[in-house]
DNA sequence: CTTGATGGTGAACGATTGTTCAGTTATGGG
DNA sequence: CCCATAACTGAACAATCGTTCACCATCAAG
């Protein structure tokens, strides 16, 4: 058979120019990238990366990297599995915490955690909350909430006398709203960075 | 003075088609994003947009989106603040949460959690850890080792008999490395979804 | 109301784009 | 070793790219 060709290099060099650039490279632009010397070459390497799902070409012919590629992290399985051999290391997905956390980037906010009302929820002071405005909430979530006038990070519960707000720390009680209470928005995630 | 354009409405729009095609729209196809008639107009307001930093330029002249324009969640302060107004909104900075918790992507690995070891750090199972593998660990930090050949979450620790490795949960005992040690990574973040 | 600057139209330009074709090189299986 | 075939070279192509020009429209300040 003929020679054949490795597709991991290839991609890995394309995901630094994509880091790099936040954009694709023109077709002769990945000549020094892939190191060829003919756009045609090019072109056969960018329909097998259109093949194997790494580039989506529209109805126009616009290409464009999937998350295969803009991938940033790649996923793994549980703690216990630990690291895969670097063998295997090329057949992980790759996926964007963007993609990953936030499902309506328009109504999608983060907030930084100032309490610690929520701590045994397993959200400290510091972590950022994120928060999908506007949403309903259901009982058991945790919402962002205006009670009479001031902003908490609570569970959203409800008993017979109506809604109340429940902190995730012995040391505080619930909130049981008086005048005004205005659902800001739903958790959806956490986020907390070690520096 | 002349009509002033509202840059905001604009940018909102080219967030969209960059959402949907993954990729910049040319200066015909922006004739339709900003209901635009002549690429005379896509360029002044290209360079309007270089200006204020939502795009950025190479020395080739390429376009490029940068964090401020493709970044998907607006980044608030503190619960207490609560939401900005609407008409505020437009002056949030807007990240990216790759951007904010990645800073070697190549070295990058998602793990998610399985047991409640680390329960009083934070890190509940069924969240996913962050970790930088092959980053050098300090005293404090938490790490994914394999200890005799186990992997683990743990704190990284030292005192007088040499290296330990210590749990956030009062019901585990620390664990002393007999054979073997060996630090995976060091975990850079903890990421959390809600369903 | 006038004026000046900004935003926009319409059309033309050379440069760059990705595609295509004919031909060459390299390599793994028989 | 040889051969079939995928990988690649080099060059030409029309299509599309972003830039630029002259000109018109709009609107706030004086």
């Amino acid at each position: 058979m003929p020679r054949t060709l490795s597709l991991n290099a290839k991609i890995q060099q394309l995901r630094q120019f994509l880091r790099q650039e936040r954009r694709l490279p023109s077709y002769r632009e990945m000549l020094d990238v892939f190191d060829y010397r003919s756009t045609n070459a090019v072109s056969g390497l960018v329909r097998k990366l259109v093949e194997h799902g790494y580039l989506l070409r529209d109805d126009a012919g616009h290409l464009a990297p999937t998350s295969k590629l803009s991938g940033t992290v790649k996923l793994l399985g549980l703690v216990q599995a630990g690291f895969p051999a670097p063998a295997e290391e090329d057949e992980v997905d790759v996926v964007s915490l963007d993609d990953y956390l936030i499902r309506r980037p328009e109504a999608s906010f983060l907030l930084t955690v100032n309490g610690d009302s929520m701590i045994d929820a397993g959200i400290q002071p510091g972590d950022l909350v994120l928060v999908e405005k506007g949403a309903t909430p259901r009982i058991g979530q945790i919402v962002v909430a205006q009670v009479d006038g001031e902003w908490t990070l609570k569970y959203y519960a409800k008993d017979s006398a109506g809604v109340r707000l429940d902190p995730a720390n012995r040391n505080y009680r619930f909130i049981r709203p008086r005048q005004s209470l205005h659902i800001g928005g739903v958790v959806r995630g956490v986020v907390r960075k070690y520096d």
